[in-house]
DNA sequence: CACTCCCGCCAATTA
DNA sequence: TAATTGGCGGGAGTG
């Protein structure tokens, strides 16, 4: 084999080739001939392409240099395994008799035989379409590439495809995570989404593939105007790509690769031509349309064909018009996206509590562990600084410049929920599951979550962490997409209020006349009560802090126990574990989500602060839509950013009260309780489902009441009367709920608790609620405990008894308004939105409050980031990065 | 000749 | 600084 790789490789590439091998094998020249031993070792078993393992371990022992000649070396073997088995051998060899090293040549190479379509065969045949969510395979490029035989430049083309559908997701440096099209449905759903934002109109009057292509890109720019250059979806990509490096990533195939997904998801005909959808593309990138730019994106069209057509998603045709044949490229996938989830939720959901929430987790986990790294990857960079800063700033700064922009997006905004909603309706019942855990409570409702949090799921990048995890993990990504829309509700509504979310203040806990606090969603958690005592009270401190800042550190009296922490998903899922984890890592987490605080703060900084401060549930839901969606316009994610901001803050404060406050995380557990831990845990609260109202909150009551727990609320709120947290039902699906007093494990998952179910229904929307971590806490003292769950059924929790204030209601409604884009049950609460920019209050409520609250403006983004949101979830906090930068970048 | 798209240089990012 | 990623476009196969 090895005198024939050599043949080969000289005869390959000519001249061309042979210098270059030897240069590149240079050290190995010599060695070459040889062999490396290694590569004896390896090569000795007859099978090289089965044996998987093998390779990776040659690989994993070989040095870099191994590596490289490995792959060489390979890349001819599998060709030769392929030839062999594409062509005749016959023919071969006949050719091949005489053959001189030339006919080497012909044969090996045939170009076709290394196309990247086969390429990506080979790749895909190596990997399930549906892998168990439990297991997860990771990927290691080098392998990948010595196994198929190809450089690993190819295999990232294939990769960067894939990634773009959320087929696989990026974990850490050569290592990918293969989830298989468990969420492909989901991811294409929300392209979809996505797609007929942009898109949009263009959909309804497509009727030839062509014009209405045309039409497309023409009506693309008008609609979406403002900011997309970058991807708008996201999604994935949002992850980091967005981020930082706009300009590299923006262009980067990955977008691309959605952004022709789109097309054909949002045409009717099914049909694109590559011209078309290279106009497309380029205008929305640029203005300027390079006849070379064309040829480019032409290029790199043909490179995603190829990996879509080898995941049957496309085929190629032709289209000939009046000028000729042009070539196209047919939509042969699923047009209509059910819900590819059901197979997630089959394993997943429920059924056991522990199981299902820890499942959920897990799944959650795993990808959203990956999106974390990725998250941290790409974030990190930019957002620790910002972070930081932001938040800061952030709380100093309220700005509005964005709020104009926010009201576009607002608008924008309710279109896409209007949109959203339809296509929830439509929809539906798919998404849900896979989330998982959520699913489990929402199974019920289902339908709701899913959206959202499906999009995530794929995104599973967040992730993570173990733990604690689970619940949070779920959270965040759900929280992320579902959120924006509340996020932006919330901001819109409620800028001045309270908002305690908001990052501005601080306080994000709390607000002041109103009595609940938000989270971020991501992060969200508590419930536990008690965990630490010691970190309530530093929370609680911290919390005060924050408050101050707002102005009432005095709010922050002491009580507050809540808090929440929503860190950020991220942590969360560590968190949950406790702070110790990796406290570092969290942390870095967590500063990527808190970046997304920053984020907004940073860009915009907008608005941001006081304003949004009170809606921060909301925004920081809408980070994360917003992050999903790159498109988001820069406003919304701003808001988001405070809002996560503090809730981060609290977080932190809760964790560990560590310094440094904000961005901790927490991980949840927030051992809300801790003040409320003068009786010692307590949980004091009970857990509603989620489903149940808030579309993705989930109200925790105390059962002991432990206003003071919740005291920040108290302080501020006084309004409220009962004190309940609302969590977002992701976050608790994660978590057990714990009806008692005395909080539970976490274990049960909450969803399926009782409650839940019931609540989920109502709240369908839940899953987007969820997104939006907000917590909402009423000083009151009045404890229902009991049925909370029930009560809380739809709209509202629990509030018979506890009367929420109207600021709750409206936040969470707010809340769901957001979800709902996503997912889709929203009902009620998008109807109002809609109507009135703020998508405040659902039907209960009572508007006036809310407005006051959630009016702010700036809180929307674009629909489109939204989508993004929803879809990311994961990323969020990394899109949140990538937000700032986007937005700093590109502006709209 | 037009369509495809492989190949790999090399810059941007990361580690 | 080294390695990883990935944009990009020359130019080679194919029909």
């Amino acid at each position: 084999e090895n005198i024939f790789d050599r043949s080969r490789m000289a005869p390959k590439t000519p001249i061309k080739n042979e210098p270059i091998d030897l240069s590149k094998q240079k050290g190995c020249t010599p060695e070459r001939n040889p062999i490396t031993p290694v590569k004896i070792i390896d090569r000795p078993q007859p099978d090289p392409w089965t044996p998987t393992a093998n390779l990776k371990i040659l690989v994993s022992a070989a040095s870099p240099d191994m590596r490289d000649r490995e792959k060489k070396k390979e890349l001819f073997r599998p060709i030769e395994n392929s030839e062999q088995s594409d062509i005749p051998d016959s023919l071969q060899y006949d050719i091949v008799d005489d053959s001189t090293v030339d006919e080497f040549e012909k044969q090996r190479p045939s170009r076709k035989q290394k196309s990247l379509g086969l390429l990506c065969q080979k790749f895909l045949a190596r990997y399930p379409n549906y892998p168990l969510s439990t297991e997860k395979t990771t990927i290691s490029l080098d392998e990948v590439a010595s196994i198929l035989g190809v450089e690993r430049r190819r295999i990232y083309d294939i990769v960067n495809v894939l990634e773009s559908l959320h087929l696989v997701s990026r974990v850490a440096k050569n290592q990918y995570c293969w989830h298989g099209r468990h969420n492909l449905s989901q991811t294409l759903k929300m392209l979809q989404e996505a797609g007929e934002l942009q898109y949009g109109e263009l959909m309804t009057s497509q009727h030839k593939d062509q014009d209405l292509e045309y039409k497309f890109g023409e009506r693309k720019k008008e609609t979406i105007p403002d900011s997309q250059d970058r991807p708008l979806l996201d999604f994935s990509e949002s992850d980091c790509s967005s981020a930082s490096a706009n300009s590299r990533k923006d262009k980067s195939l990955r977008i691309m690769s959605q952004k022709f997904v789109m097309l054909f998801l949002v045409s009717k005909t099914k049909i694109v031509t590559l011209d078309i959808a290279a106009k497309i593309l380029i205008e929305e990138t640029q203005d300027t349309v390079d006849h070379s730019k064309f040829k480019t994106k032409v290029r790199r069209l043909y490179d995603i064909a190829n990996v879509l057509t080898s995941l049957d998603l496309i085929k190629k045709v032709h289209v000939t018009e009046e000028r000729g044949r042009k070539p196209a490229f047919k939509w042969i996938g699923p047009v209509e996206f059910p819900e590819k989830t059901d197979e997630l939720r089959g394993h997943s959901p429920t059924s056991d509590p522990l199981p299902g929430t820890q499942r959920g987790a897990s799944v959650q986990y795993q990808t959203s562990a990956t999106g974390k790294q990725k998250f941290t990857r790409h974030a990190s960079f930019n957002s620790a600084q910002p972070c930081e800063a932001t938040r800061r700033k952030v709380s100093s700064e309220p700005n509005s410049p964005h709020q104009e922009k926010q009201d576009e997006n607002c608008s924008k905004i309710i279109n896409l929920a209007a949109v959203c909603r339809q296509k929830i309706e439509e929809d539906t019942g798919n998404k849900a599951c896979d989330t998982k855990t959520i699913l489990n409570s929402a199974k019920k409702s289902n339908i709701t979550l899913p959206s959202s949090l499906l999009p995530v799921p794929g995104d599973s990048d967040f992730c993570v962490n173990p733990l604690p995890q689970a619940v949070f993990p779920v959270l965040q990504a759900d929280v992320p997409s579902f959120s924006l829309p509340t996020g932006i509700s919330s901001q819109a509504s409620h800028p001045s209020t309270p908002a305690a979310s908001k990052t501005e203040n601080g306080k994000p806990i709390l607000v002041p006349n109103q009595p609940f606090l938000c989270f971020p969603s991501s992060s969200l958690f508590m419930l536990c009560g008690g965990l630490q005592e010691k970190n309530l009270s530093e929370l609680l401190a911290t919390a005060g802090e924050l408050g101050n800042r707002s102005a009432e550190a005095q709010g922050a009296v002491p009580p507050t126990v809540c808090q929440k922490r929503s860190s950020h998903r991220c942590s969360s899922p560590s968190a949950a574990v406790d702070d110790e984890e990796p406290a570092a890592k969290k942390r870095t987490l967590e500063h990527s989500f808190l970046p997304l605080s920053l984020v907004v703060p940073k860009k915009p900084s907008e608005s941001p602060k006081a304003e949004y401060s009170p809606g921060s549930g909301c925004s920081a839901a809408v980070h994360l839509e917003m992050d999903r969606f790159d498109l988001t316009s820069p406003a919304a994610p701003e808001e988001a950013n405070k809002e996560s901001i503090k809730p981060l803050d609290c977080h932190e404060q809760e964790k560990k009260s560590q310094n440094k406050d904000p961005d901790e995380a927490p991980p949840g557990n927030e051992h809300i309780s801790k003040e409320n831990a003068n009786q010692p845990f307590q949980p004091q609260y009970l857990y509603v489902q989620p489903a149940a109202g808030l579309g993705s909150f989930n109200f925790l009551f105390p059962a002991n009441q432990a206003p003071g727990a919740i005291s920040l609320a108290a302080n501020q709120m006084p309004s409220l009367s009962v004190p309940c947290v609302m969590v977002p039902s992701a976050a608790l699906a994660s978590f057990p709920l714990v009806c008692s007093p005395s909080f539970t494990s976490p274990l049960s998952p909450a969803p399926d608790g009782p409650f839940s179910a019931a609540a989920s229904t109502n709240f369908s929307m839940s899953s987007q609620a969820s997104s939006s971590p907000v917590f909402i806490s009423t000083t009151a003292v009045v404890t229902p405990k009991v049925s909370p769950a029930p009560s809380v059924d739809a709209q509202q929790p629990p509030h018979p008894a506890l009367h929420m204030s109207p600021v709750l209601t409206r936040s969470c409604s707010a809340v769901k308004l957001d979800s709902p884009v996503c997912v889709g049950h929203p009902v009620t609460l998008l109807k109002l939105q809609q109507p009135s920019s703020a998508p405040l209050t659902p039907k209960s409520i009572r508007p006036a409050h809310h407005e006051t609250f959630f009016k702010t403006p700036g809180s929307l983004g674009d629909p489109v980031a939204w989508k993004k949101n929803e879809g990311n979830q994961t990323r969020n906090a990394s899109s949140v990065q990538r937000r700032l930068e986007i937005s700093s970048t590109s502006p709209d």
